[in-house]
DNA sequence: CTCCTATTTCTCTTATTACAGAAACAACGA
DNA sequence: TCGTTGTTTCTGTAATAAGAGAAATAGGAG
């Protein structure tokens, strides 16, 4: 590598303005904002980039970059491909928005969600064997954890659903909120 | 007040699993967890709390606890309650369930998808006049775009579905899962 | 006006997290 | 056995967030 870094390989505007936005985001979420970045970028490159490459263009600690591929590997938003005469790992992202997100809260479910639910289980039988807990708090927490159940086997269910379906049936929320009679479009006080 | 406070009007322990749980996975959303901890100790109260009871009850600083109750009820997670023969405010949290998720869902897209939509906007335009930009890589943002943009849609729309058809619907999530035929019954592998 | 209650604001401390940068370590091919 | 590539671990640091505690402020009720 004699070449000196160039400087003037910056990244487009809109391109910079993207990444930082999304990594800004993935920061208000759970995930770091290298990682979101790192996908940001990802997501619009044509070409799919080495380790370094990505370190470059973010301004990234290699080691940083490593971690944060390794997670984004992890969530299945990115992965691993070859090229030809070239010994280096490329990484491309997914490019489905609709699979990226079914992978996102496939893994926020489990990670989230799921344990909570257990978290909550634990609290009901223990809340369940002291009588210093009202029937009315009981009650709550057994409602708590239908709720939570419920919405976990409803997870469940739409992650199965397959995903040209999942998109109609999101796409045609207008039509479902319509006829379970949403507001009866009278004159309302 | 001349009474000692007294250490044994400590919580029942599943109460405080159950706060401290609550509180932790609040932080791992957005919210702090002094909010997250104030709101399932209320959720489980049988009667409206005093600030200072909460104070009390939770060991947290009583600006701590104002500033909190501010934020919950900001979400309208509890309501302020008058109490006979009681100047100080007592508080109480929305017991129904579906009542806090709607509410939790409406504040975080407007907090959060809203915004970011508008970001991402903001990014097409400029990407689209820029050259250096790859028609594949406009082609992703206006995806991701669109992507927001039904989902937006959808979260509205679901908001204004009544409360119990919305129930119904998610119940229901196995029969539509099985209408849309997810994956046929036959013997999987 | 003067208690009592509650809110609000400040500052200080602590805890957490993200990240850089160095270095150790592993794998593989020439 | 070296050189290349990648992963992993460690330590220090900077940024952030949360919360304590004091103090100022506001509003009623008597």
């Amino acid at each position: 590598m004699t070449e000196i870094t160039d400087k003037t390989n910056e990244l487009p505007a809109a391109v910079q303005k993207f990444v930082l936005q999304w990594g800004d985001m993935g920061g208000q979420w759970g995930v770091s904002r290298s990682v979101a970045q790192i996908h940001a970028l990802l997501y619009l490159s044509e070409r799919p980039l080495t380790a370094e490459e990505i370190a470059d263009a973010l301004r990234l600690a290699r080691s940083n970059v490593s971690n944060s591929i390794k997670e984004l590997l992890a969530w299945k938003l990115i992965r691993r491909v070859p090229v030809m005469g070239d010994r280096r790992d490329h990484f491309e992202a997914e490019t489905d928005i609709w699979n990226m997100v079914t992978r996102i809260a496939q893994g926020r479910k489990e990670r989230e969600i799921d344990p909570a639910a257990a978290a909550l289980r634990a609290c009901m039988e223990e809340a369940k064997s002291d009588p210093r807990i009202s029937p009315a708090a009981i009650k709550r927490l057994a409602d708590m954890l239908d709720f939570v159940e419920t919405i976990s086997r409803w997870y469940d269910q739409m992650l199965g659903v397959p995903k040209a379906k999942l998109i109609g049936l999101i796409r045609m929320g207008a039509k479902v909120a319509a006829i379970l009679g949403p507001r009866r479009k009278k004159e309302d006080g």
